[in-house]
DNA sequence: CACCTTTTCTGGAATCATTCAAGAATATGC
DNA sequence: GCATATTCTTGAATGATTCCAGAAAAGGTG
């Protein structure tokens, strides 16, 4: 992973200062990648002893506008952050638990962005979110969705 | 529009009650889609004289329950409600005004849907948000962001 | 057609994620 | 080492959405 080799390169390269805040929310990241503001915040205090929630969010913004971090906000989910890499992937998320994994698109590097560049629109950025369920609720889930349990006749 | 020649009979076939309120957030949708909550229940009181936000909320969650109305939620904006229609197509979101345009997959009927079936997640549907700038907002940012009217030498 | 049960609507308050504001602390260039 | 611009802290505000309990209305039934 050539993102994490440097941290504080990454940042001085993109004109931020190196704050034991970022250098921690990278780490994180680096870490926990799909993880919201809450788990960045309790992982970054872990490590700092104490760090404010605005900090936190400073800094992802930071982090964000420079592209050394990607937002990511699944519908109905708050906001998750992960390392911007240099690939094109995408994201699939779990219905029932709102687990997210990456997915390399099946077109290659660009995916979909060909729409029928419909309405007059310039269209820079084609974002795929797969919805589904993960690994883990399909198998709680058997089938349809029973509640009852298995001793019930 | 099939969608719209019996908001009646698709309610009832839905095994919902008929009200004011969801036969007329039914209408403003057919007017404006992907409106928010907002505009539709500003339309819906223009309309019936007076409704609880809160019947906006639970018309709009019941009738996409039921799969009458589809929910997107482009990032940074507030929840956008259209009445669903049988195709499968995605969306064009502005990024400086969050207006939304429909766009027909290039792919056809079932677009992207076949991620390489990552991570053990079963993907049941897949969500294309395109990122651009709507006409209005190329007019106004001509070239680099430029306020200056054409009028001026 | 009147009645009864279930579902829906009203009004008000609560919650969650996120942002704003003003001052204190800190990193960096000279 | 110091000055200054940037970043972090604390505390409160905002906006979208949801929860709650009671009043109203819809639709099937006698």
């Amino acid at each position: 992973m050539p993102m994490l080799t440097d941290p504080v390169a990454h940042l001085r390269d993109a004109g931020l200062r190196v704050t034991r805040p970022r250098l921690a929310v990278i780490e994180v990241l680096g870490r926990q990648p799909h993880a919201d503001v809450d788990s960045i915040s309790d992982a970054a205090r872990a490590e700092l002893g104490t760090v404010s929630t605005q900090a936190i969010y400073d800094v992802l913004k930071a982090l964000t506008a420079v592209g050394l971090v990607r937002r990511i906000e699944p519908a109905g989910s708050p906001a998750r952050f992960e390392l911007r890499v240099g690939d094109n992937h995408h994201h699939v998320v779990c219905r029932s638990c709102g687990a997210i994994a990456d997915v390399d698109c099946a077109h290659g590097s660009a995916p979909c962005l060909t729409a029928s560049n419909d309405h007059g629109f310039s269209i820079d950025e084609a974002e795929v979110t797969y919805w589904g369920t993960c690994p883990d609720c399909s198998a709680s889930t058997t089938s349809t969705v029973r509640q009852i349990p298995e001793g019930t006749p």
